[in-house]
DNA sequence: TAGGTTTGCGTGTACGTACACGCAAGTTTT
DNA sequence: AAAACTTGCGTGTACGTACACGCAAACCTA
């Protein structure tokens, strides 16, 4: 094939040195604008473009990389997979000269967001992933960051009015949306509709919220006349759990809609005659498959949480190293899972 | 930040030179077994890995890679998809000296895909993607490809018995398995189901036998007492499939099955009472998905097309570049796909 | 006008790897 | 035993770019 052109070949073809070249291409000034013109002029007509590889080889340099994700515990296996789809892309990305640094915040503790974030400061990092689970906190970090001239990217959701290089999250009203098609298709006309919400606190975890909305937009468009009803518990009133559910659930009810920890509702709701029920979750945790598996819950909404992480950091990767264009929106797609092709969103 | 090691540090502490280090890398010979061991072992304790920048940089060498795909026409929207992925990855890999080159053949014609073969061929190819349309063709050309040690990838299905590097494709007994389970939802205890396979010999277009049969194991396992129909059709009959499918949906059938064309079906059957139907086709193209916006077509069965094409080829450069290990199988997940989430698939 | 600063350019080394070559010591062939 | 290989290793150059350094000539300052 046609050999690449080199600064070289340029630097012949204008009578100069490459070191003539390199200046003029990165404006470090210090040229005539005669020669800069003629340059300038030359790389054009010969096309060139510049050799990534010998760049990154040359320019030697070493970027560091933050992660800032709540750290998985027993029962809060879902984080595990954000970090499973950051080491894959960190596997990727070693031998670019790319450390990645993971930093983890209690989820259930604003101070340790606040203080493991100065941690992760003071390492100086190039660029950083981040989960804003809690908004304000993650607020005061995007704005330090911002200051400090350092890209990041958000994955589960996002902070809107912060300047953030690209975010890696569902829309949450969709997918409770789409949940209503799913139960839609098992309804008759005068079946009822159970909506768990298990929080004690609906209005600081807007997106359960506006996932039962996404379903009730959902049941409205059809104009369905049965009647929907929700359910909030508070975690602390775990063990009322089952009691509620039966009192909510009886003969009509044909659809089941929990907007998180599936698991537990499945749990409680193992006795109650299944294949009159259209139970419909979130998220691909063992817990949850387990009751996918054993035909208690039929179907689980998945967001990819792997391919979040993967894209956020690969999304830095691109922007810091590779130089490349960012795509700044990345909704994640709602993937349906069923016991049958679960399997298949085990890994990346 | 932690150096990476290279060569010369390797070399340095065996003490010996990095021409030794390199030759022992690189199993070239010529090195006292006692010298080999010494620098694998000190190769594994600093942990090297091998700077894929300078490396490709000083092999200097330019790859070129071949993809042999179905031409995409109007009617065969489908294999554009392919092409996407493929260009996505191409795109990504620009940079780093490899040039991909398409070459197309006609989906209808096996002399074509002999002849286009050839010109693939002399363009001396360092690796190929395959659409193995045509399964003696497609074998006939893995064998010269396995003569001249020129490494395959298959995309969409893959021909046994041949030393493919890897393939990415969609097992369709599980997939039609999967379709089961959804039509399965909306079934009631004396329902029927039609299987519709659009194709004049069904022997020639395993996969599609291999969908129907999916589900017919599916609904074994549920201990489904139902009728499942099968209506077997050729495209030369195009014009009586109207009157087919009249003849054999009636008020009990609640589940319709496409193994593929769903859009042609679709069209057939518009004035057909919807709301008691469960339609499951296949594929997200333009056609199918209008059919699923208008509610006629429930829910597509996606097998990735665009993935498989982006992901064959990084494979092909992940081997040949990069030199990594690449897993032979890579099953395509059976994404399911509803009016309200396809949007999420239009894209890779 | 001596001394300093700026402008405009070339040179040299480094990045980490591949590979051709060379050379001494040991081994086989004639 | 001389000639011809083989084994085991080191050296040197190339890949394309970045960047520090150096050095004239031109320009400015006091």
């Amino acid at each position: 094939m046609k050999k690449k052109v080199s600064i070289r070949d340029i630097a012949e073809r204008a009578g100069v040195s490459i070191g003539t070249v390199d200046r003029v291409i990165h404006n470090r000034g210090r040229v005539s604008e005669k020669t800069r013109k003629k340059v300038l002029h030359i790389c054009e007509e010969m096309n060139y473009e510049p050799n990534v590889l010998a760049q990154r080889l040359a320019a030697d340099k070493a970027y560091i990389i933050a992660t800032f994700t709540p750290k998985p515990r027993r029962d809060n296996a879902y984080w595990r997979f954000p970090l499973e789809g950051i080491n894959k892309a960190t596997e990727e990305i070693a031998g670019y000269r790319v450390t990645v640094k993971q930093f983890f915040f209690d989820i259930n503790d604003e101070e340790s967001f606040r203080h493991e974030s100065l941690n992760m400061l003071v390492t100086q990092p190039d660029g950083v992933l981040i989960a804003p689970i809690f908004h304000r906190e993650a607020r005061d970090l995007a704005r330090k960051l911002d200051l400090n001239n350092i890209p990041y990217v958000f994955i589960d959701s996002r902070i809107e009015g912060t300047n953030y290089l690209s975010y890696f999250a569902q829309d949450p009203f969709r997918s409770g949306y789409l949940a209503g098609r799913l139960i839609w298709f098992h309804l008759k006309k005068h079946s009822e509709v159970l909506v768990v919400n298990f929080t004690a606190d609906l209005e600081n975890h807007l997106h359960l919220k506006q996932r039962e909305a996404g379903l009730r937009q959902f049941m409205k468009e059809q104009n369905y006349k049965g009647h929907i009803r929700s359910l909030n518990i508070s975690p602390r009133d775990e063990l009322l759990l089952s009691h509620k559910l039966y009192e909510n659930i009886h003969h009509k009810t044909r659809g089941l809609f929990t907007t998180s920890s599936a698991h537990k509702v499945a749990r409680s709701i193992r006795k109650i005659r299944k294949k009159e029920l259209m139970f419909v979750g979130y998220d691909l945790t063992p817990d949850n498959v387990k009751y996918l598996n054993q035909g208690i819950i039929d179907v689980l909404l998945c967001q990819k949480p792997a391919a979040q992480g993967y894209g956020a950091l690969r999304a830095l990767f691109d922007h810091l190293v590779r130089r490349k264009e960012v795509s700044k929106e990345h909704p994640m797609p709602i993937e349906i899972v069923v016991k049958e092709n679960y399997e298949d969103y085990s890994d990346i």
